[in-house]
DNA sequence: TTTTCATTTTAGAATTATTATAAACTAGAA
DNA sequence: TTCTAGTTTATAATAATTCTAAAATGAAAA
């Protein structure tokens, strides 16, 4: 993805395309695998990688407008820290609690065959499938 | 439940039954339905439910100790509370992120059909699947 | 029983992840 | 250029959890 594409992506999800925000998206979305991150992790990357200085708060508003636009989801696992997934389509994850380690997994490649129904009144957002992993 | 089993089922995971060990393991196993809470839920019906104080860093230890002990399965879900569930069966989860509730889904009631091969040197250890509700 | 001592509880401090605040800055319209 | 709403920033605040070290206690031994 090229710069002109990541300030149009910005522009056209309503976000003003500042410094940071396009640095940040240049980091994340232009690779050719997903990428899972958490905030402190993607600061760490941004120290190493860039020249600019960004605020921890920067990188949360962020992250989060980027999640709010769909750039982005949100994958809550064990432990404390949120992870990020450049990944937004659905789909399930490996989850490595030695290494800390998500690994995505394609729809299709989760079969469910049998599911129950959602309790009264309410109905199926999403379901979210974790396989964790040990060695 | 009894008091009796109680103290047996403490001991017997090289457990030392003290006073709170046992009023805790009252209030989470003398029920007929498994039971999902956080320290802090428990920590208030400690509060409603009994007459002692129980200092919070002692409901934390309490409850990390059964858990320890398999008394206890800890469910990560979306959020930054860490829930525990008195079902320590192979089980599924419901997640209604509107109020914040779980409930259990046995895991007979759901069957997986396809599942990927772990990765490289790694094991699977358990599959958790959440369905997520909306309204 | 009393003594002993490793375990446990406790209050409060420390830590970690995240969110809030309010002042300074900036992208982009006028 | 000027203006302004949106954004960034450093720092404070909050929330959940863990740590610490002193006091209390269960249960084994004397």
């Amino acid at each position: 993805m090229k710069k002109i594409d990541i300030l149009k992506r910005l522009r056209s999800s309503g976000l003003r395309p500042t410094k940071q925000r396009v640095e940040i998206a240049k980091l994340l979305f232009e690779r050719e695998k997903t990428f899972h991150f958490t905030v402190e992790s993607l600061s760490k990357l941004l120290a190493k990688r860039t020249t600019s200085k960004f605020a921890l708060a920067t990188v949360y508003n962020t992250v989060h407008s980027f999640e709010a636009a769909g750039h982005l989801s949100k994958v809550e696992v064990r432990g404390k820290k949120t992870y990020f997934d450049t990944n937004v389509s659905n789909h399930h994850h490996f989850y490595d609690s030695d290494s800390s380690e998500l690994i995505d997994i394609d729809a299709n490649d989760i079969v469910i065959q049998k599911i129950p129904k959602a309790p009264n009144g309410k109905k199926i957002k999403n379901v979210e499938v974790f396989i964790n992993l040990k060695n």
